[in-house]
DNA sequence: TTGTAGACTAACGTCGACA
DNA sequence: CTGTCGACGTTAGTCTACA
């Protein structure tokens, strides 16, 4: 499936559970809207510090968020 | 201090921890020796498919070395 | 064994615009 | 509100080589 997918599963989910818009998101995370689109959508790959400014606007630690693309990736 | 220079640490002395070199971690990894020479070094960030492969070969769960980041950046 | 350097390709991440 | 496109600058990651 590729990890990038897992993860655009997840953020995506998550981002909907906090009732925030990509463009909420991006903002908080200072990162470009089009951005999360493409990492929704599993187009891009996110780095450590993208992950973290994501983690934190998504009210989880980054361990928690990778912990939960870890399960939908199976491993 | 920059969430690189974390990471750095980490995987540093988790390599060392496991006996292994930076050449042989890379070679598993299928990474190059150089890479891993920066990263130690908080020089480079890695993407989420590299912290994928180099948790593997750590021996950890990529949110098990995620925590143990967030520990040494003390959030 | 590790750090460093230079040159390179691919991907990250930004920005403006439009359906 | 989201996907997409094109253009762009920066950085991840490779490779060869040398101290």
């Amino acid at each position: 499936m590729g990890v990038e997918k897992a993860f655009g599963f997840v953020l995506s989910t998550r981002r909907k559970e906090l009732g925030l818009n990509q463009e909420e998101l991006a903002f908080r995370c200072k990162l470009d809207r089009t951005f999360i689109s493409l990492l929704e959508r599993g187009k891009r790959q996110p780095s450590l510090d993208t992950i973290f400014k994501l983690a934190k606007e998504l009210q989880m630690s980054p361990s928690e968020l990778i912990k939960e693309v870890e399960d939908v990736f199976g491993n």
